[in-house]
DNA sequence: CAGTAATCGAGACGGTACGTCCCGTCTTTAT
DNA sequence: ATAAAGACGGGACGTACCGTCTCGATTACTG
């Protein structure tokens, strides 16, 4: 993340870095992403498709995996839907989760930034500030279905949220396999069950 | 995996391949993986360690993705526990599960696997049956449960493990935290109350 | 010879090649030469004498062949002497090479670049200039002789270099033997007479 | 040279060596060596070609540089015509010398042997016998001038070998180009012409 | 309006790993 | 003991990518 100058500070003198080209490099990133796969993607590639150089990548970003980050934490949020019970809604939600993962540059993305995370701390800040983005829908979903009585009040709602959603990526990202409505719904359901029926543990 | 004769095969002319030079070559990969992760892991290397040649390496292996897999599929497969109710018995055979993956290789060579799948289909083959592999014990346990009727004898045995491993897989993999019996437990009896109360669905 | 900007070429783009580096591989593979004769240098050890990359390296010369002749090249041309009457400056310019070609490395790699040139037609053209450039001082004695009379106007130049080195080199690479002055005088005036007795031919 | 077992030797126990293996390997080796050049023949490919195995023709040649030395020795060696005078004796010596050089494996590789001899002085006396044994008649015909009278007596026959041999090597190897009769026929008139005048030096 | 400083595209640089190739040796079974 | 087949250790090759650096050319602010 380039630190940018901020409303009240200095403006620093020389010439100004051109959003035009971060713009570029970003969406080179994300193309090229979708087209090859993590590991194919060369940063000399991002850069001749942006018609920018090195340079001026590696001045915004340390790595090619804090690029990589950057060019997919553009990606639209997740929009929980404002209509339909609990169930419905986090199952809506979900499924546009799993699309997402299946059919975005994502789905081939996050395993390797996972996998260099373990030698690469800073990686790991920008992959959860990442991924708390990514599940806040779901949590709000949760938190208004206990709002309206639909989940007993209690709830641990990060670990609602790893039951619903671990599931779907253990299938996707693991098995390699395509999720669809059907086993989301089960999922939804079946775990919606399960926390009501433990709620007074 | 390399191809082996089998019994009755006419044992192919020339010298046959070593079975030594094989497993220390393998031994060498996985303590290197250890040692070092999946990233920093060098063929050179393990051939050195290994006291082979790195043409000995390729000649059975095509790269150094197939390697790594064939080095951590060696790995022994988890014993579930004979004694306990099903509660127990799945939390146990996580808890292996879980420690598997946060002190041993796998942990940090599994999302490299995965992420190298999508553009190499040779890979998911093997990725796929290792993973068959890994996850049959806990079949094992749910099968025995519903045979003691501890579980409604509907069950999809698929889906309840993709429920119970999915949410630890998400804490360990994604979210890079660790997981603890407490969070195990939690998952196995939430998702056990889910199971049963759809059941009937 | 990598081809470098002309006067008034409009300077390439880009950060140009460092001359520093060039001279450093070229002095690096002389000496490695010298040291260990053409087969036992290394394009690895090159680079690491010269503190350079093999990037550096393959990026001028496409391959080990061509940066040996480059090294090569850069060696002085021989200096005719300006005293003295023909045969014996003859002679003195042939023990210039003959000396040349036994003490330092283009003995040992002249060959092993005949020896490609007839699979590799570019690398032939490099050779015949490196040959040419050699063979130049020789020819400027031999010009001299007849415009002082000393040999009869007539003389092929090519065909006499040809008679005055071709028996040195035969002695030298082909026989494996050292050439002595003595041997250089009897050539010297053998073809001397020679070419005198056969110039009305 | 393979150590044969002579006539009255004991005839060493086990299985014969097959004369057949011993010449489809030298004619394989032939002709790879027409049809690539002496670099580009691998030992496994001669093998194949041969229908060898490695191990049978390392049993026999330590090197794969005496294996191609024995493989061009078998070449007929030259013969020197009976008829016409010492001038055209020679220059039809010496054409049949030069035909073998532009046609036949061995210009490709001799240059390479000689390249290697330096490194390796084993190679060295292969490489001085079969030079010995090219040379031969060249001398049979300087002698049988001499003998004659078409030649002083005193003449130093190396020497005069060296004077006729030593341009068209150069000519061919070292220049690498082809080589007529018209050149042959000057350089034996010029070098009979400087034999003759230097004789009583 | 000239000076200064940070930016830009281009591409060379050191380093390092990869996967291929070849040599000469060794280990099988078959003859 | 030798043969064919082919695996073995060792080591060089040439390629590719990363992240850094050096050019000349821009482009804004500053004095």
């Amino acid at each position: 993340m380039p630190p940018r100058a901020s409303g009240l500070s200095p403006r620093s003198r020389g010439r100004p870095r051109s959003q035009a080209s971060e713009d570029a490099i970003l969406d080179a990133t994300a193309e090229l992403l979708a087209a090859c796969g993590y590991r194919a993607v060369t940063v000399d590639a991002i850069a001749a498709r942006a018609g920018a150089s090195k340079a001026t990548i590696y001045r915004r970003w340390p790595t090619k995996e804090n690029l990589v980050i950057a060019a997919i934490a553009r990606s639209p949020v997740l929009v929980p839907p404002a209509r339909g019970d609990l169930t419905e809604q986090l199952a809506t939600t979900i499924a546009q989760f799993a699309r997402y993962m299946q059919e975005t540059p994502l789905g081939g993305v996050l395993p390797a930034l996972v996998a260099e995370r373990t030698h690469n701390p800073a990686l790991a800040d920008a992959l959860a500030s990442l991924t708390k983005l990514r599940r806040q829908p779901l949590a709000d979903v949760l938190m208004a279905g206990m709002a309206r009585g639909e989940l007993p009040a209690g709830i641990d709602c990060e670990f609602a949220q790893d039951l619903l959603i671990g599931p779907v990526l253990q299938r996707i990202m693991v098995m390699g396999q395509r999720v669809d409505r059907r086993f989301i719904n089960r999922v939804v359901r079946t775990v919606c069950s399960g926390l009501r029926a433990s709620a007074g543990r």
